[in-house]
DNA sequence: CTGAGACATCAAGTTGACTTCAGGTCAAGC
DNA sequence: GCTTGACCTGAAGTCAACTTGATGTCTCAG
């Protein structure tokens, strides 16, 4: 089925759920590269799926491509990546995704008794102002993207 | 302290915490309204930070500002709002927010197995592709928002 | 009554993560 | 060897939620 083990962007995009253009966009970041036929396309080793897929992995836990990028840099550049260098830094993850289960219970709770008391006061109600949590982030943090959100009548 | 109960943007915005700029684009799109002195300037009322409070928890869960003024207009436009009717407003979001626990706390039982195994393989990995909780968003869905992410550096 | 500082409008800029477009090139099956 | 669909580049557009800037007006303490 694949020729000669190397994949088009196509091929990629499709693998990976992610569009051409997203692929092309990540090159340009350096988050993924690719080698190129004599006439210019590209073609991805079956490697940069793995990597596409800690992408991913990190975007859903709410990581910039920036964010991504740095812990991408520590991965090693001569060896082909161990499943332990891929588990190493994916570890960190956990931690993060507890803190951030923590401040939704939080907020939920927080809202529980708001509801109860109907009082949405500023600045005094846990729920509205959750500053212990989004601490530093100032005004308008929001603690979940539109992507993950549905729509209000869908409840 | 206050002249005639009608707070001026300024003080609407110390209490908020919302900029100034923030409170006019909220203005724009309908969210909150102000009269206005003689000479132009606005003039909130004082229940205006209730509003604002709710606005907050709203963006907290993950509205967007679309969604917020959707829910606003569930508002009496004649009284008043009473507690009953800004908890009636609140209520759904206890759901949503059982609902993105819930999500987090399964992307964080998948990263468990992942690391475990190392595995992050494409689409058959539930850490790197939770389709089943993020269904719809497409690729590229984010579980939260930079706000409420700490740096990478931080743990 | 005056001056400093708060406020007004409107347009444009910002950020992140892409997508879309225009205009052209490549690869491969028949 | 040709056609068709996939691919290329670079620039510009999009979206949400604001912010910033330019330029001018209002308010009110002294």
């Amino acid at each position: 089925m694949d020729t000669h083990d190397l994949l088009t962007v196509g091929a990629v995009a499709e693998r990976s759920g992610f569009a051409p253009s997203a692929l092309r966009y990540y090159e340009r970041l350096g988050l993924v590269s690719a080698s190129r036929t004599s006439g210019g396309q590209r073609r991805y080793p079956r490697s940069v799926l793995r990597r596409l897929a800690f992408i991913r992995a990190a975007r859903n836990i709410g990581l910039s491509l920036d964010e991504v990028a740095e812990a991408l840099a520590g991965l090693p550049e001569a060896r082909t990546p161990t499943k332990a260098d891929w588990a190493r830094l994916s570890r960190t993850w956990r931690s993060r995704l507890d803190g951030q289960i923590a401040g939704l219970m939080a907020l939920r709770d927080g809202l529980d008794s708001c509801i109860g008391c109907g009082c949405l006061s500023l600045r005094r109600c846990a729920f509205s102002n959750p500053a212990d949590l989004a601490a530093g982030s100032g005004p308008g943090a929001a603690f979940l993207p539109r992507s993950l959100r549905r729509p209000v009548d869908d409840n």
